[in-house]
DNA sequence: GTGGTCTAGACCACT
DNA sequence: GTGGTCTAGACCACG
């Protein structure tokens, strides 16, 4: 399990971390069942606070991407394919949603955004 | 002019009048020379307060967005063409990396994404 | 608005004052758009930390009993006469078929149980 | 004996185990002086660490649902029907009150609370 | 050893 | 002045 923060990073050190937990489950990356490493372990690996650490995985546990066992510990929470499909198109859709809307704004034709798309996906 | 501001919405209010504002400068539908409307004016009806209001100018004014002439007011800045459509790509390509990023830890190819973005288009 | 904490009580105290709000709000006690008091004050009438009713406040907003406004303040949020009809009754019927079902496994009958009900009423 | 543990649930597995006890030496499902299973076959069945088993067990005891007698096992203890009828209703009586709170709290009248009662028994 | 909760005090962004 | 976030360190319940 990989995880990092960026203090620079203006979005809250949690979310950091929700985003990039999320995400590995989201794509697989954690399978359901696997146990993360505890609080105060993370917590010392990024040099941020225990309580920053619980504040994430507080949220990760209400959008039902972890379990948690008091005295065992925090597991990734089995996730039906179905709400893994649409939690991932979800946050993407929004994404491309506003990126479409900027585009129109700016008179930009979909040929026109799809080769910038094509462009920097190579990056 | 157009503005308007959602007080439940989590981006701050400064912020959400900046985006619209320079929106409209870079898509052209704010002429640079046209005055905006006294600040107190613009604070009465939205219902925030003028700080606030002044806060969001200063910042466009800091960005090359609006001119300020003392005892006259406010004025969109003019902006060169170069300038602008650097500035319209900035955002855009930003968005995109940032589409481009959450579709590849995914796991989702381009191909795909392509297919989403025409999709979405046409809405 | 009246709020108090039980620190004998083994329930904790976000969970405590959540409870109190949210059925505040779900009785009408608090209309809608009511400003609650800073939280800090809160924090010091009460004579708990801060952040322990930031954390019961934290809650009632991702349950949508408010709303806050940074800079400004929290603020009881709308709610549809239907969503609290439905919550309202949510934990009474919760509450009640857990009592049944202790009755029935007792061999306790319904009218016996509305007798004990009634006679409790009093109280 | 029928037992069993969610481990997904919020209440202890140790508390699990005593409620499913004490109900059915209450509701006499298990009779008194009824063997109960060693506590390691019960730690394997379930899945739980024998110290779990062996608290919830301490717990039973202490409150004199069970007795141990060294060497030969646990046993359900022998309960008077004073005892018993005291502890059922004390467990009816105050499900019953926290019902009947809620209820005043969101300002229901003891009439529509009875016929909410009467509707749901039925289930 | 694990998570659950709490405290006291701090800095920053927003209004 | 408001909420948003973070730190460091503590005690308890659970397994």
């Amino acid at each position: 399990m990989k995880l990092s923060v960026n203090p620079n990073d203006k979005t809250p050190i949690y979310r950091q971390l929700y985003e990039q937990i999320a995400a590995q489950v989201l794509s697989g990356a954690l399978a359901p069942g696997t146990p993360l490493p505890p609080i105060r372990t993370v917590s010392k690996e990024l040099g941020v606070s225990m309580i920053t650490v619980r504040g994430a995985w507080d949220m990760l546990e209400r959008d039902g991407y972890l379990v948690t066992r008091a005295g065992s510990g925090c597991f990734v929470a089995p996730i039906s394919a179905q709400t893994r499909d649409q939690r991932r198109t979800e946050k993407l859709t929004a994404l491309l949603d506003e990126t479409i809307a900027a585009a129109k704004a700016h008179g930009i034709r979909d040929t026109e955004l799809v080769s910038m798309l094509l462009e920097r996906w190579e990056n």
